[in-house]
DNA sequence: CTCCGTGCAAAAGGTTTGCACTGGT
DNA sequence: ACCAGTGCAAACCTTTTGCACGGAG
C-alpha cells in the first residue's frame, strides 16, 4: 500500500477512535502501520517482527489484543479463523457461508456461482485446481445474540 | 451426506486404496465415515468424539495422521490453512490466491469477480456482508519444489 | 517377515487470560 | 484521577513428533 494511502487510513483510524472514545496509543498507530504496509497477509508474529524496530518492548500480547481490535472496528480483516481446522467430506465444487463471529460454515450449492471463468493473467503463475466462493457475515444465533 | 453416497465413497476410497497399496485399516473406514455423514465441517476433535462410538482406544493422533493422509488422497478438504492466523489491510472487495501447499495467499482484483449477486433465499438466515472469491492451487515456488 | 500404521507421551506452535502497572483522555 | 491499554508469565488449545509395538500385506 502507499504510503499516501497509509498516512489517510492511519487518519481514519485515529477519528474512528475519537468518535467511539477509543485511547489511540503509540502501540496501535505502529501496529495498524506495519498491518497497512504490507501486502503480504502477515501473521501476528510477522507484525511482531516488523514492529519491533519501532517499539522494541512491545508484547506479542498487545500484538494479539490489537489486532483483534482492529477487526472488530472493521479496518483490517482476519483472513481466516483461528482455532482448529476444518474438513469437508464434500469435494464437487460448492461454496460457503461464514459467519465471522462464531466461525460456523454453512453449504451453499449454485449453479451460477460453479461457473466463473478464472481472470486469465492475473495469477501470478499459481497451477489453480479449483475455487470457491466464501459469503461472509452473521449467523441466526449470532443475530440474536446481538440483540 | 445419505447412507447411499457415504457407501459409494467408502468403496472408492478402499478401490484408491488397493491401487496405491494402501492398507485399508478400520481406522481409517470408521474416521471416513464420520467425516462423510456429516455435513458441518467437524473438527479434527469433533471426529475424535464421533469415532469414540465405534473405536474407544482410538488416538487423537492417528485422527490427524488419517484426515491428513485423506487430504493428500484428495478424498477430503482442509477448509483453512492450519497454523497461524492472517491478517488483511486491505477491506476493499478483492479475491485471494491461495496455495494449498504453503499457505501462500497473494491478492487479485477483478472487477468481473467484485459483481457476483449472492442468490437469494440460499444463505440461510445469515446477514451477509461481503464475498470473496478464492482461488486455490499451488504457488510457482510449491511448484518448483515438486519437480 | 517386513513395514507401515497406530498409540502414548512429550514437545511445539499459536493464542488467550490473570494480574499488576502505565499511560491516554 | 480514572479507566482502558499494556507487559509479563502462565495457562490453554490444537497440532506435530519420537519411539516402541502390533497388525496388514
Amino acid at each position: 500500500m502507499q504510503d499516501g494511502m497509509v498516512a489517510a487510513r492511519l487518519r481514519e483510524f485515529e477519528e474512528l477512535c475519537r468518535q467511539k472514545g477509543l485511547p489511540v496509543t503509540m502501540q496501535r498507530r505502529v501496529i495498524l502501520e506495519a498491518v497497512l504496509q504490507r501486502d503480504d497477509h502477515p501473521t501476528a508474529d510477522q507484525i511482531y517482527e516488523a514492529v519491533q524496530e519501532h517499539i522494541p518492548q512491545l508484547s506479542r500480547t498487545t500484538i494479539y489484543r490489537v489486532l483483534d481490535a482492529f477487526v472488530d472496528l472493521g479496518i483490517i480483516r482476519r483472513l481466516h479463523q483461528t482455532g482448529a481446522a476444518r474438513f469437508d467430506g464434500k469435494i464437487n465444487r460448492h461454496h460457503h457461508v461464514v459467519c465471522v463471529h462464531c466461525g460456523k460454515i454453512v453449504d451453499l450449492e449454485d449453479r451460477n456461482l460453479d461457473q466463473l471463468s478464472p481472470p486469465k493473467g492475473k495469477l501470478q503463475g499459481f497451477k489453480i485446481d479449483d475455487y470457491s466462493v466464501q459469503f461472509s457475515g452473521t449467523c441466526p444465533d449470532c443475530q440474536k445474540r446481538q440483540e
